[in-house]
DNA sequence: TAATTTGCCTAAATCTTTTAGGCAAATGCA
DNA sequence: TGCATTTGCCTAAAAGATTTAGGCAAATTA
């Protein structure tokens, strides 16, 4: 009997490689014991059911996710970290959209009050200190950009946006340059 | 045998409330079935499959969202037509989440073009008649109310907006104050 | 009333999920 | 080095989901 050598991190790993190929809603304990060439009760001694490993692969993209946005905003400020910020995820949902898939899973709240999550939430307040707003409208524009952000993305994955001139690519440079003229002259109440 | 009546329409219409009672995700056939108390296989004479299913109730999902697009509409003009559009999606998604998880579902390329998803976009197009936007800026706002709109609903019932003040009604109606002044004052090139 | 169509059935194959219990390889300790 | 324990993967098996094939009875039409 020869080990494979399987550990939940790798099983993990390996789920999220899966889920960039065939797409988050396919990534089952099936699939991933075929691509490891084992029975599928073994891995059960590593993730607990189904719903374990997808939320596993979630908590994985959330912290990917997290590290390539602090990365890219390390020592930019204003507009500069806005344009990063934007980009970090929209390129990671182009490069791995089963991970950025699987970062949308809603989780339950102590989950995701111990998940990367709050991180990016934070990260995002971290760019508006280069716009002048106070609470409460500090806390609607981090709203606004998630909305843009993760709404622009989904839209352009799931192909809402093909089949129509402009391209995307300038679409997007434009929308960030409207989001940066709109925080610097945010509209009071 | 007693029959029950079954067309594929009343499948499709039960399967939509199935998915605003327990998730898009747990639409399944045999669930279906039994909340008509008939064996699974008879549902086969009228959806061809699993996928078919969901297909149709995401059409189904996005009809509906159109008509109640095109209602609010009629003879608005300006932020109101903004305001209406934009609350049409967001009430929409609050009565009926588990349809407009539906209407979200990746459609391939001929069957999103026969679908009413033409229609939203071209309401969306519409809203901006009241703005001074020439192409291709009118495009690239039109992607962006997209983007907002989707956005803001699916991390709202993501449960991403929740445990923080202010509540999240206040920030959707200044998210749209802020996308009307945007749209008025949309910065050149 | 007879002929046809339609609606739901049984049966059966295949696949996914999950639990229980077992043997052998790897590891820790004397 | 030898033994005990832990760990990794196994077989077996139950339960549910998906799908196809073929059949009988009810509803519809002629």
């Amino acid at each position: 009997m020869v080990r494979v050598g399987l550990t939940t991190e790798r099983l993990v790993r390996a789920g999220a490689e899966l889920a960039d190929e065939v797409g988050f809603d396919e990534v089952t304990v099936s699939a991933l014991a075929r691509r490891f060439d084992v029975k599928v009760a073994s891995l059960y001694s590593h993730v607990r059911n189904s719903q374990d490993l997808r939320t596993r692969i979630a908590l994985l993209a959330l912290e990917e996710l997290a590290d390539r946005a602090s990365e890219a905003l390390a020592g930019r400020a204003g507009k500069d970290a806005l344009t990063a910020l934007a980009n970090v995820y929209r390129d990671y949902a182009h490069e791995h959209p089963g991970r950025y898939a699987a970062a949308q899973l809603r989780l339950d709240p102590e989950t995701a009050a111990a998940s990367a999550g709050v991180r990016h939430a934070r990260m995002t307040r971290a760019i508006l200190r280069g716009y002048d707003l106070a609470e409460p409208d500090r806390t609607h524009a981090v709203r606004l950009l998630g909305s843009v952000f993760h709404g622009y993305v989904s839209l352009e994955l799931g192909g809402g946006f093909s089949h129509s001139a402009p391209d995307t690519d300038e679409t997007w440079t434009r929308v960030l340059d409207a989001l940066d003229a709109l925080l610097r002259t945010w509209p009071a109440v």
